[in-house]
DNA sequence: ACCAGTTGACC
DNA sequence: ATTTTGT
DNA sequence: ACAAAATGGTCAACTGGT
């Protein structure tokens, strides 16, 4: 198949706003994919390239040759070349890519190089992507969407699953479940504002899950083997030996869990989440010996490196069984026959708001996320995110100003969208910037903006305009973490808008010392001596 | 030996 | 990650 | 009820250049 018949068919899909007529166009190209093409055309058409890293970004794609006149690159030699360019790595590998790609771009069309450049981004915006693919593979192979659905969750992939599907049929879909060593979508929690309205989602009674603020993990082990995924299933074995070890310690043979991994401090409170992230993200133990040897030696000072540990909250398969369809309450008990407690998340079962608010508030004090409330009746829906699962954190929030915004993009296009959030400087009075948002705007909202920023724009560029920093907003964020990129040195997580506040004026807005009051009593300073 | 820019992954 | 919009 | 888009911040790995 020609890639012009994807980058065609990409047109024609984000023509329509019709679920239905989206899927039809997609069925009708999936229909004519041959076995070889398949998986490309599903990967694609899903807004995704085959290979999870190309070395290529916008930079990469920032110069790109004259478009091809006429379409020639079939699917197959596409993704060869993404496949090439992938592999590359070590001294010269940037040129090298820069060249492959080069290649790839000149044979393709305008339309082709749109494509391209939309997969090599994620950025296809035609309004489907993997979940419409799913439904348009049903379609042109005349399949239950659920079979196809449910196969895809298990197998990892919609291209896992339409492999299987063009290669063995309709009937090893059918047959598919969860396989030790095979990473299945992880379910996902709804969300709600506070305890009761989560418990009013979820029905009670209802088990009360701390929620830990770390990595997601899906643990697979068969025998002394033993696989870590994390929550896009990539295989993160290799960065976290201690969960291995401790895994290969439980008595069962065979085992998929469902956890969270982080650090806790010797006090029992949760370290950071960067401290977390950044630990998970390094790579083998044997590595970090070495760097530690070698600052050794040049007397630096590497940062400690922190004992993760996984707490488990779900069991999928056990010893040749898969628990994926049996309710929550069975898997937990499973789990705690499985499983010490020190591996486990710790739970509770409420059966009134105020049990929930009461276990809710403890965990808070604790210095944890929130409560995740779950549904004692529900199976694990994989790759969902249900009723069955909804979580609550704190909401923390703050009037700031507005120093600046930025246009949108897409659907937001020609509209004043993410604006950049400042505190006023206890002393100065001078705005100090926390960050961004682009969360919490309705259309009519994006319209005001759009208004009322342009008529008090202090300086335009092409993507942003500064404003005189008088608007006050209401922004509700998650907490603060540390920030080297922000004057303040901290900047807000997850920063969202709750209502503009324009019976306040800017002397009203909070300070960077309120702000920073989130971080709880200032720790004393360590005698800084260099 | 170190720095800066880019990419990709986590939340 | 969160939120809004549309089917 | 679900799917999609729009865009946030941080960190480590990797590469090329000084």
């Amino acid at each position: 198949m020609l890639l012009d018949r994807l980058a065609e068919t990409w047109t024609a899909v984000a023509a329509t706003r019709s679920r239905n007529a989206k899927r039809d166009l997609l069925a009708a190209t999936l229909a004519d994919a041959g076995p070889d093409d398949l998986e490309i055309a599903v990967s694609y058409l899903g807004g995704a390239l085959r290979q999870r890293r190309t070395g290529l970004g916008w930079r990469g794609l920032a110069e790109l040759p004259e478009p091809a006149a006429t379409p020639i690159l079939t699917l197959l030699e596409v993704d060869a070349a993404f496949e090439l360019m992938a592999g590359l790595s070590g001294p010269g590998s940037s040129t090298r890519r820069t060249a492959v790609a080069a290649e790839l771009f000149g044979q393709a069309t305008a339309r082709e190089q749109a494509f391209l450049r939309g997969l090599v981004l994620g950025d296809l915006r035609q309004g489907a992507m993997d979940a419409l693919v799913q439904e348009g593979l049903a379609k042109a192979y005349a399949v239950d969407p659920a079979v196809l659905r449910r196969a895809a969750m298990l197998l990892s992939s919609t291209t896992e699953a339409a492999r299987l599907l063009v290669r063995e049929g309709r009937d090893a879909l059918a047959a598919v479940g969860p396989t030790v060593g095979t990473g299945v979508q992880p379910m996902l929690a709804a969300s709600a504002p506070d305890p009761s309205s989560a418990l009013a989602k979820v029905g009670s009674p209802a088990y009360a899950d701390v929620k830990l603020d770390g990595i997601r993990v899906q643990v697979h082990r068969l025998g002394d083997e033993v696989r870590i995924f994390s929550r896009s299933l990539d295989d993160i074995t290799e960065r976290l030996p201690e969960v291995v070890e401790a895994v290969r310690e439980l008595p069962a043979r065979e085992l998929v869990l469902d956890g969270e991994v982080l650090a806790l401090r010797q006090d029992g409170r949760p370290e950071a989440f960067q401290l977390i992230a950044a630990q998970a993200a390094t790579q083998a133990a044997v590595t970090q010996v070495a760097a530690a040897d070698q600052s050794a030696q040049l007397g630096t000072q590497v940062p400690e490196s922190l004992a993760l540990r996984a707490f488990f909250f779900d069991l999928l398969y056990l010893d040749g069984r898969s628990l994926l369809e049996a309710p929550l309450r069975d898997r937990i008990a499973e789990l705690e026959r499985q499983l010490p407690a020190e591996l486990r998340v710790e739970r509770a079962l409420v059966d009134t708001a105020d049990e929930l608010a009461a276990f809710f508030d403890a965990a808070v004090a604790r210095g944890f996320e929130g409560v995740v409330v779950k549904a004692p009746d529900a199976g694990y829906a994989a790759g969902r995110r249900q009723a069955s699962w909804v979580k609550v954190k704190p909401r923390h929030t703050f009037d700031l100003l507005v120093t600046g915004v930025e246009w949108g993009y897409g659907r937001r296009q020609g509209w004043l969208s993410n604006i950049h959030l400042a505190a006023r400087d206890e002393r100065t009075g001078e705005p100090v910037m926390l960050g961004k948002t682009f969360k919490g705007m309705t259309d009519e909202l994006l319209r005001w903006q759009t208004e009322h920023f342009s008529s008090i724009a202090t300086e335009r560029t092409d993507h942003v305009v500064t404003v005189e920093p008088t608007t006050v907003v209401e922004i509700a964020c998650d907490g603060l973490q540390v920030s080297t990129r922000y004057p303040g040195g901290v900047a807000l997580r997850f920063a969202r808008v709750l209502r503009y506040r324009p019976d306040k004026t800017a002397a009203e807005a909070d300070t960077l010392a309120d702000v920073k009051r989130l971080l709880g009593p200032p720790v004393e300073a360590p005698d800084e001596t260099s």
